[in-house]
RNA sequence: GCCGGAGUAGCUCAGUGGCAGAGCAGCGCAUUCGUAAUGCGCAGGUCGCGGGUUCAAAUCCCGCCUCCGGCUCCA
């Protein structure tokens, strides 16, 4: 006599185990309909699923995102079932759902292209649109592998054997199609109508580099037409603010084959990148920090007793002079250690706080290069904090404020936080470890943020706090990360007198707030699709005489008066038509205008149009100026 | 690094074995202009690089480089 409780509250008994289905059909026929499976004590399950007991009942929607996942989930298997009758020799290995849709990993004898995609799709939406019931048979562990042995599905045959012995597995009939899954599914592919394969990927069998390399079809599914029309409009939106086009188009920096993964900053691009690190010099100072700098090529030794060497020798660049050997470095924080060993430090001097615009390289592998986000040679805005265990959890906490402050003046409002900690390979010992995770966790859990944990995803030396900010295209990036180090600096034999005269080791807390300059400020392009605040832009202002013979003279001293104002403007005298003008420095995302006629020059003002066909305007001079150089304060 | 795709003028792209093209940008001349493209003309190429097949290669084959989409990795 099960007796169930749906959302609203209300209860209803049943004289014997009844399926979802049928509460959905007592509840509403149109909910029966829509249904693609139910939540039943909060899991997700089939809505041929009995109910034998009390519990309380769900009944997911498309329109409900545990339901929509059900959709996607299906939409992955109804590409197996196209895969499987158009090119019966594949072998399906998994698909899953993923964020926005799902992909499927299969095994062929030939590359699959462009081609066969449009194909598949075709016959997805021939098999959808044929309304046929999805049906799970649940079966002991044996039939389920003669079941893929017949069929010599290799992949599930291999996930058969890594599962839990007793366990049920659920095989799920997509008519001649079987495909093995924990579930739900929908119970009839009519649920499964807007949806679209994106593209097509190589990816390693279990994620294993050392194994097989099989192919990765990628789909997207969604609950309405409306909807999916708007993921494929956000896809663009993205390609339309790519940092490495936008770069080309405002002339801001380049790539070329002779230097794969190191950038050729043009005037432009470098004003950019000097405005941000100017701020963030700024910023150091009123933190108690000092600015270093360390040599780009340190022996090699250096790096084994840092253990970077044994960790990331093949990434390390490195060269060789009078039979030593040298490594272009990869990191600052074995130098800046060096640093602090010069002289006998007392535990007054602490904390120390050494800050680097570190320029660095790293042999990424070649395949994953992107633009200014993963490249070879990058700067971090690198610092390291010596301080004692007492001044530990003091430091931190100021710096995630630091952060926060320093986010949100770029214009990032959403951030996230991450605590990873110790990975299989690590320096120092387990109670080290245990110390440095703890003073994470203590002021990440006292600060009333929410975060999340990545077990084992630290460094080699010590966990990490990580920032990751959202875009106004809402996609994740991680910059910031702070760092606790109770080995490296014993490694490398740094060591401090105490108040009791004893010789100890500092703490060192190795901290970046943007991370790479260059990937920040690619985040920063790609953050403002390249209409950069006019605090960050290159150009700020562009002088435009009507016609550069009657009122060239007066531009000319215009844009006099706003460098001395410290204004960064240009002015283009070229013998267009003002239109013509206006609409190139309009996709240079300048932004302000400053355009002089003959009324301007009679009334000694100027007409002043923002970014965006803002009209603001004639203006005086000094008017201009003012408004100008407010804007282009700070945030 | 691995899988797949791409590379033709500064940019966007057309050109599938037979004379390398277009639009925009650039330069020149005319126009002297009122808020997102004035007109006419000129110039612009080792078709990524190297090798091969062919009477003939941007086009077909092989190797390499770089880029793009993923995977793995990311101190």
């Amino acid at each position: 006599m099960p007796v169930v409780r749906l959302p609203d509250g209300t209860r209803r008994s049943y004289p014997a185990p009844v399926t979802v289905m049928d509460a959905a059909r007592q509840i509403g026929s149109g909910l029966a309909r829509a249904a693609v499976a139910g939540a039943l004590n909060g899991q997700p399950v089939d809505t041929c699923t009995l109910i034998r007991e009390d519990a309380e009942l769900r009944i997911l929607t498309v329109s409900d995102p545990q339901g929509l996942e059900v959709v996607r989930h299906s939409t992955a298997h109804l590409l197996g079932h196209a895969i499987k009758q158009l090119y019966p020799q594949v072998r399906m290995a998994i698909g899953p759902v993923i964020e926005d849709g799902f992909y499927y990993d299969v095994d062929y004898e030939r590359p699959f292209t462009p081609d066969d995609l449009v194909e598949l799709e075709q016959r997805m939406r021939e098999l959808a649109d044929s309304n046929y019931d999805v049906v799970r048979v649940e079966v002991e562990r044996e039939q389920a592998r003669q079941a893929f042995a017949e069929r010599r599905e290799d992949y599930k045959l291999e996930i058969i054997a890594g599962l839990p012995p007793g366990d049920t597995i659920a095989l799920y009939h997509h008519q001649e199609y079987v495909d093995m899954c924990r579930g739900p599914h929908v119970p009839n592919t009519r649920h499964l109508r807007h949806f679209r394969l994106t593209r097509l990927a190589g990816a390693y069998w279990r994620g294993d580099s050392s194994r097989q390399m099989l192919q990765r079809i990628y789909g997207t599914a969604w609950p309405d037409r409306k909807s999916m029309e708007g993921y494929l409009h956000r896809l663009e939106e993205a390609e339309r603010r790519d940092h490495r086009k936008l770069g080309a188009r405002l002339d801001l920096f380049h790539f070329q084959p002779e230097a794969p993964g190191m950038v050729f900053w043009h005037p432009r691009g470098w004003t950019l990148f000097r405005l941000v690190e100017g701020y963030l010099r700024d910023l150091l100072g009123q933190h108690g920090y000092q600015e270093v700098s360390t040599p780009q090529l340190l022996d090699r030794s250096l790096w084994e007793r840092s253990g970077h060497w044994d960790k990331f020798g093949t990434m390390i660049f490195s060269t060789t002079s009078e039979q030593r050997d040298y490594a272009v470095k990869p990191m600052n924080c074995p130098a800046h250690v060096q640093l602090f060993n010069q002289g006998l430090r007392s535990y007054r001097e602490l904390p120390l706080r050494l800050a680097e615009f570190g320029v660095v390289h790293r042999n990424e592998p070649s395949g994953t290069l992107h633009g200014l986000l993963r490249a070879r040679c990058f700067t971090q805005d690198d610092a390291h904090i010596f301080c004692t265990e007492e001044q530990l959890s003091g430091e931190i906490k100021a710096l995630m404020e630091l952060t926060f402050a320093l986010y949100r003046d770029f214009g990032f409002e959403e951030i996230e936080l991450a605590v990873s900690t110790r990975p299989g390979q690590s320096v120092g010992t387990d109670r080290q470890w245990q110390q440095a995770e703890q003073a994470l966790l203590d002021v990440v859990r006292a600060g009333g943020l929410e975060w999340k944990l990545q077990p084992g995803e630290g460094a080699f030396y010590g966990p990490k706090i990580e920032f990751v900010l959202q875009d106004s295209l809402h996609r994740r990036w991680q910059c910031g990360t702070i760092q606790v180090d109770f080995s490296m600096p014993g490694l490398l034999g740094a060591r401090y007198v105490a108040a009791d005269g004893s010789r100890r080791v500092p703490v060192m807390v190795h901290r970046a707030l943007l991370g790479s300059l260059e990937r920040f400020i690619g985040i920063l392009i790609e953050h403002y699709a390249g209409a950069l605040p006019a605090w960050l832009s290159p150009v700020q202002a562009v002088v435009l005489p009507l016609a550069a013979a009657r009122q060239g003279e007066a531009a000319e001293k215009l844009l006099v008066r706003l460098g001395q104002a410290g204004v960064r403007a240009t002015v283009d005298l070229r013998n267009e038509t003002i239109g013509y003008r206006i609409r190139q420095h309009e996709l240079q995302r300048i932004p302000f205008l400053l355009i002089i006629g003959d009324r301007e020059l009679e009334s000694g003002t100027v007409s002043v149009r923002a970014r965006g066909a803002r009209d603001l305007g004639a203006l005086s001079v000094e008017r201009v100026i003012s408004v100008l150089t407010e804007q282009a304060e700070t945030g």
